[in-house]
RNA sequence: GGCCCUGUAGCUCAAUUGGUUAGAGUACCGGACUGUCGAUCCGGUGGUUGCGGGUUCGAGCCCCGUCGGGGUCGCCA
């Protein structure tokens, strides 16, 4: 072995043993008589001194170490005299006094210092990953993502799940994301698609008997990124037979709890709480609230419907809906210049405008107080629960574009006036999502989740009469206001599989030919099945405190989806094409 | 596809708002220094201001286009 010990091990026990380092050269102190070298890796970080009376040869080879060398450094442990004692180092009591010195890689001059304070633009550390992946950060979000993964499947090997692979080239399905596709060089003219999902794979293991499944697999969607999505990422897929929406989710709020109390040292209360769809949309405004903090919405229907500020009537008259909700002690702190600001970014959610009405001793503050009777007024401040000091925003929109707007500007109000710990957790489950929308562009019904979802029992016979208030037995986690998992419970009756492909106008023969695969596995005696699947990314962000997930993937992707580091994707030899029997059409 | 932010030395940033030879810290190179830990001190190298046009006596700064990076809306069953 090239080392007795890691770097971030010794303590003043080890004092007077021989001890053997290796790592990289974190920084050098070099003060002509002695060398101080701080050798890193990933375990921490030790001081070598190299003395000149020591060894006058290793000392002057010290002396042209720089920054990212590569080195490994044998000699005594010694105890450092008091007052030289680094309290900023777990290692800070000891130093190893190097008597001998092998440069085992010399480093050219690295683009940046991973022990540099000043972080690069993350251009420059995608293009110099292996720099950057010797950030402490990194390299302690990827051991959390390491242990995140261990303890998930251990948890789930203990509940008797298998973990069983399922192919990466497979068929295209249709609806969804867009694929990913991979030419066939075998079959001319035809194409595998990467998986956006296992989802039929599982449910086909579910047919064939495997009644607890796990995975963890990595899934491909062709759409655009944001900071929480990756054209690849990465699901904890889970699929059980014979269970009901109660015992999915009761599996994984296990899992949740296990997560926090061991990864981040958090007892979340179990069972995790859960909220209708139709109760979150409506206080909240979100289908992911974050639960941190409260600030919910409120309504003012009532009182906008009689007044004399025609925005807000006429928008009750024509069925849309006011509401509003409360920044506390903000009244102050937003200026006339920051509410415009506010004004601009609810606009991006199709929102026209924003009221604002300031809350004081004497009421109301607002260029359309006036608008509002003393009775109003007074109505308005109990509503919200108001005190003086605080700050009411308002939207007037459709349902949709008051939940949007609101949504979005309760999440930056909390934020910005530092509402909640952002250390702390807040998870919940989402259920009775609808089965169904209506897409008024192409004039059909689309699902919701995905069409092997499970109508809630309640509500089949509405499947002919009402599709669109047809509750689905889907469930998302929502955690500090992310989607952290979503499932469902499956269609395993083949006549309630027709009848919601009918409705999403998947004709027989379409259905055939697009999962005849899976219709056919359901046709043979098909178990009462369903699961889920958490994003496991987001959730290493998420236990991480981070805010996005390029923080917590090795070799991540940027925006426009090319990976800097590798230079893909890239174009191909022409003798490649022709295998594939492609042909380029490219845009001028 | 839309909107917003961004690109100046290897890296992090500045440049008195259009004005002379684009500066500083750090890194790198050379020198001094035997207890530093953001070592210190002295000296030095380093620039097609992302790229291409335009306006102007004059552009890092203004305009148009384009490329890269980030955020977001649409999109993501």
């Amino acid at each position: 072995m090239l080392r007795t010990h890691t770097c971030g091990e010794l303590r003043k026990t080890h004092v007077g043993q021989q001890a053997t380092l290796s790592g990289w050269v974190d920084k050098y102190r070099d003060h002509a008589g002695i060398v101080f070298i701080d050798l890193r890796d990933r375990y921490g970080k030790t001081q070598a001194k190299f003395n000149l009376e020591d060894n006058s040869e290793i000392q002057r080879e010290a002396r042209g170490l720089r920054h990212e060398d590569v080195i490994s450094v044998t000699g005594e442990v010694v105890a450092r005299p008091a007052d030289m004692v680094n309290p900023k180092l777990e290692t800070g009591e000891i130093e190893l006094r190097v008597t001998q010195l092998t440069i085992q890689g010399k480093s050219a001059t690295p683009p940046f210092l991973p022990g540099g304070s000043d972080l690069p633009n993350e251009e420059i550390r995608l293009k110099n990953r292996v720099v950057d992946l010797r950030r402490p950060e990194l390299q302690q979000a990827l051991i959390l993502r390491h242990k995140f993964t261990k303890l998930v499947r251990d948890y789930f090997d203990r509940q008797g799940f298998l973990d069983i692979e399922t192919p990466i080239l497979g068929r295209s399905t249709p609806e969804g994301a867009r694929d990913y596709l991979v030419p066939s060089r075998v079959h001319e003219g035809c194409f595998y698609a990467l998986p956006q999902s296992p989802q039929i794979f599982k449910q086909l293991l579910m047919c064939a008997g495997y009644d607890r499944y796990m995975q963890i697999a990595r899934c491909f969607r062709d759409e655009d990124l944001r900071a929480d999505r990756q054209p690849e990422f990465t699901q904890i897929d889970v699929e059980m037979a014979f269970v009901q929406q109660d015992d999915v989710l009761e599996v994984i709020d296990g899992l949740i709890g296990e997560t926090l109390r061991n990864l981040v040292g958090i007892e979340h209360p179990l069972p995790l709480p859960r909220y209708s769809y139709a109760e979150v949309m409506e206080r909240f405004g979100s289908d992911k609230p974050d639960m941190r903090f409260g600030m919910e919405l409120v309504d003012l229907g009532e009182i906008a419907a009689h007044c004399d500020f025609g925005v807000f009537s006429s928008t009750i008259q024509s069925g849309g809906r006011v509401r509003g909700l409360l920044a506390p002690a903000a009244a102050d702190k937003y200026t006339r210049k920051m509410i415009d600001e506010l004004t601009e970014f609810v606009k991006d959610y199709g929102a026209k405008g924003l009221a604002f009405l300031r809350v004081n001793e004497n009421g109301l503050d607002s260029p359309i107080a006036k608008f509002f009777s003393p009775e109003d007024q007074a109505a308005i401040i109990a509503k919200f629960q108001a005190k003086p000091g605080d700050l009411i925003f308002c939207v007037a929109d459709s349902f949709a574009v008051s939940c949007a707007a609101l949504s979005a500007l309760r999440n930056r109000l909390g934020r910005e006036l530092k509402l909640y710990d952002p250390r702390s957790f807040s998870c919940l489950w989402v259920v009775d999502f609808p089965l169904l929308h209506f897409d008024a562009e192409d004039n059909r019904w689309v699902a919701e989740h995905h069409p092997f979802c499970y109508p809630h029992p309640d509500d089949v016979p509405k499947l002919d009469t009402d599709p669109g208030a047809v509750r689905a037995q889907s469930y998302d986690l929502v955690v500090n206001g992310y989607e952290a998992a979503s499932g469902s419970i499956r269609i395993h009756d083949s006549a309630i599989q027709q009848k919601v492909f009918d409705l999403l106008q998947i004709s027989p023969e379409e259905a055939e030919y697009r999962f005849g695969f899976l219709l056919q596995g359901l046709r043979y005696g098909a178990p009462p099945h369903g699961g889920i699947a958490l994003g496991l990314d987001r959730w290493v962000m998420l236990l991480c405190g981070y805010d996005n997930i390029r923080d917590v993937i090795a070799f991540p992707k940027t925006q426009k989806a090319s990976d800097l580091l590798s230079g893909a994707p890239s174009e191909v030899d022409f003798k490649q094409l022709r295998e594939l029997h492609i042909k380029l059409n490219l845009p001028e």
